[in-house]
DNA sequence: AAAGAAATAATCGCGCACGATACTTTGTTA
DNA sequence: TAACAAAGTATCGTGCGCGATTATTTCTTT
């Protein structure tokens, strides 16, 4: 049986990895344009959600170390996305925050998701699957955050 | 709409990727007192189900692009895992083959999988739950990879 | 208040991923 | 056969991710 589970079809994690790097790269051309990342869209969005938040919350709220997203707002700093400064209570904690140019990002922005539902549609991809895939991802991230913080 | 889909909560490829890295993050315990990587894992299990194969299909394979699987096999060239030759009938191909290091550590390596369920279900999660997700993530990647070849 | 523990962040090193480019070998076409 | 296109590989640059270490600030405990 462990024989069996080693071969590279039965694999879920490889099909999470694979599937995450696909779809990312579909995502790309609407980027690229942009001027931004992935990650750096991640990172928008948790500052559009709400705007000055602390690097470590911003970490983790995107599941991100400090050692990841240190360096990335350091990256979207010199794009002039966002600027960061000490809290006042606080001075451990760096606060980011959004600049003109990150907020205007968002519209920008807004129609991405959409497009790339578009084009994953037109790849003949049924989004009711996709959809049903949701609640399992969030019970299997709860579970593997939950064991992080051990 | 748009906006709302803005919204990281709406947001599937998130969900894969935070997935992705977190269930990579739990397989590295088993990896490490092996000296290895995932990816180097993958390239292992590419070659122990059929030793001797192009660097190119190896890539193919795991849906990774030459830029990567070349420096990846070079590492992997360097810990003692492969060794490779030109192919015969044509010289561009390098053919990648296991060396006895490679192939023991097929062995070592055979209770991981076994291993990874079990962290899994202690964790709380449900392996029905993450089969189901299986072929839905199997229709994504097909379609996705199809996409790519034109 | 002083000493030690904890929290927050920055940095370093390494291994991916991947776009872009260059080089060699093979195949094709005129 | 010569010129050109295509296939396979290697390399470079950049941006992640992350383990490990260090530095600063705050909290806790005595």
């Amino acid at each position: 049986m462990a024989y069996d589970q080693l071969k590279l079809q039965n694999q879920l994690c490889f099909r999470l990895y694979t599937a995450s790097r696909l779809i990312t790269q579909a995502y790309e051309p609407y980027f690229k344009p942009l001027g931004i990342t992935y990650t750096q869209y991640l990172v928008l969005m948790v500052l559009w959600e709400e705007d000055k938040q602390p690097i470590n919350t911003i970490g983790q709220k995107l599941k991100l170390g400090i050692n990841t997203t240190s360096p990335l707002i350091k990256r979207m700093e010199k794009l002039g996305l966002v600027s960061r400064q000490s809290s006042e209570t606080d001075k451990r904690q760096q606060i980011v925050y959004l600049t003109q140019k990150g907020k205007d990002m968002k519209k920008k922005a807004a129609e991405i998701p959409s497009c790339m539902t578009n084009d994953l549609c037109r790849c003949g991809i049924d989004p009711k699957s996709m959809e049903a895939m949701i609640p399992i991802l969030d019970e299997l991230l709860n579970k593997l955050s939950v064991k992080e913080e051990d």
